[in-house]
DNA sequence: GTGTATTTCAG
DNA sequence: TGAAATACA
């Protein structure tokens, strides 16, 4: 065996990275690949703030490659097409790559295999690169997936994680093999002024700084929406510029109910990735349908707008969906609300609203981002679909001082206090003062109309 | 063993 | 309400 490709999707680091060790162990050389297919970056899905913190992954990474003698290998086309000629070029004999869950992943697995096969080229896929425990590695007696997150989170913990692999020390390429140009931050543009910075020495960076000093406040102050005692290490976690299994493994190191707190988190990406690896379809399909006759962009255009924009009168809502335009990042309390918001009290699809969140999320992710919106909508996997979170409930239990609302909504920046979060509430001349909009419908309203409609979609007669 | 009833508990 | 584990036939 002389040369192996290795090729990287979202999987974009050095360290604990399985597909790698197995090529350096079984090859001579190695041909560290990245391959920008147009299918995930082009028109249609352009996603701005994503393509900004792949390129400083993919830097980072071109990087660390050349530290070790090396360096990163950039083709554009279709990732198939792509790998052959690259394996060709190099005159590999194997390809290495991450299993992943999505079902352009999966088909992108399938046509691999095939194409390579009829080069003699053989393909190997890892698990442990892209969840922390694979899809199927423990599953319910009757199903190949779980659909309750407890039983499943009972599995996962007692699933025994392998060793972490520590970074290769030097990595050979062959000579000769044509790359463009790394991809820069460069002539982006519509990018979130408040993005955070990609690449796995960042990552690594944050990683630290969360396990000193901000996981053992996690678990008490996670839900609050200004305090934000979260990793924001979510990134990282979707473009791979850290591993899952070593994030566990180093959390549980960490101790503490905080940590506990926070490895269940992961447990939870695991979870909408299993549900995702069996249901592809449920990227955009209901995984369990109400029959909803959902309001969408031809009937209720202005509502989504105002809802886009930050508008809806109901301050909590505006100041998350602010949040994520200005960061591309959203509080998950904000996601449950604004999510619960949009298809509960407005009564639009899911599929809205999960669009829009994958426009502007710099973590936007298939599994966690399309089976959460299910999950709020109740049509995923959550045993209680009707349920509504009211946003002024929300907004004082998570926002108590009102310091969020504040903070994302500068046309309330001088009400003081948990008055912010009603401002409808406020005397006539105080609000009269404010350029802040009324409240886009009133909670009742749209609670009654979520009843009705649910009511009269699922006893509507099967097609 | 296999299929079915029961119980438990859920972001 | 419904999924999963357990009890039971």
């Amino acid at each position: 065996m002389n040369v192996s490709v290795v090729l990287f999707t979202s999987d974009l680091r050095l360290h604990d990275h399985p597909p790698l060790r197995a090529a350096l162990e079984g090859a001579r050389e190695v041909v560290p690949l990245f391959v920008r297919d147009r299918a995930v970056t082009g028109a249609g899905f352009a996603a701005p703030n994503r393509l900004a913190f792949l390129a400083d992954c993919l830097h980072d990474l071109d990087e660390g490659l050349r530290e070790r003698g090396g360096r990163l290998v950039v083709r554009s086309g279709d990732v198939v097409a792509e790998v052959c000629r690259v394996a060709a070029e190099a005159d590999a004999d194997e390809v290495h790559l991450a299993a992943d869950v999505s079902a352009y992943a999966q088909l992108r697995e399938v046509r691999l295999r095939r194409a390579l096969e009829a080069e003699g080229v053989r393909l190997h896929v890892h698990d442990t690169v892209t969840s922390a425990v694979d899809p199927g590695a423990v599953a319910p007696a009757s199903s190949d997936h779980f659909a309750v997150f407890t039983p499943y989170f009972g599995h996962w913990s007692r699933w025994r994680q392998r060793d972490t692999l520590g970074a290769p020390r030097k990595v050979r390429v062959p000579d000769g093999i044509g790359s463009e140009p790394v991809p820069s931050r460069r002539g982006l543009s519509g990018l979130s002024p408040g993005l955070a910075a990609g690449g796995e020495t960042e990552g690594r960076k944050r990683l630290a700084a969360w396990l000193r000093s901000g996981i053992a406040g996690y678990e008490d102050g996670h839900d609050d929406l200004f305090g934000d005692a979260t990793s924001r290490l979510s990134p990282h976690l979707h473009f791979g510029t850290l591993s899952p299994v070593e994030l566990v493994h180093r959390a549980r190191a960490a101790g503490g109910p905080g940590a506990e707190a926070f490895v269940r988190q992961v447990a939870w990406r695991d979870f909408h990735r299993q549900v995702l690896a069996a249901r592809p379809d449920a990227a955009a399909a209901d995984y369990r349908t109400k029959r909803d006759r959902w309001r969408t962009e031809r009937t209720a255009s202005e509502d989504i707008e105002a809802w886009r924009e930050g508008r809806t009168g109901y301050p909590v809502v505006d100041a998350a969906m602010r949040q994520l335009r200005h960061e591309g990042w959203m509080h998950n309390r904000g996601r449950l609300l604004t999510a619960s918001f949009l298809t509960k009290t407005l009564y639009v699809d899911w599929r809205v609203g999960a669009r829009h969140f994958l426009d502007l999320l710099v973590d936007g992710d298939m599994a966690n981002n399309q089976l959460n919106w299910q999950w709020m909508a109740g049509t995923g996997t959550d045993s209680r679909p009707n349920r509504v979170l009211n946003p002024v409930t929300q907004a004082k239990r998570y926002d108590p001082d009102g310091a969020y609302v504040r903070r994302w909504v500068p046309e309330l920046a001088e009400v003081a206090g948990p008055a912010v979060h009603e401002p409808w509430k406020l005397p006539g001349l105080d609000r009269a003062a404010l350029d802040y909009p009324d409240p886009l419908v009133d909670l009742s309203e749209g609670l009654a109309r979520f009843r009705r409609a649910r009511e009269r979609d699922e006893n509507r007669a099967a097609p």
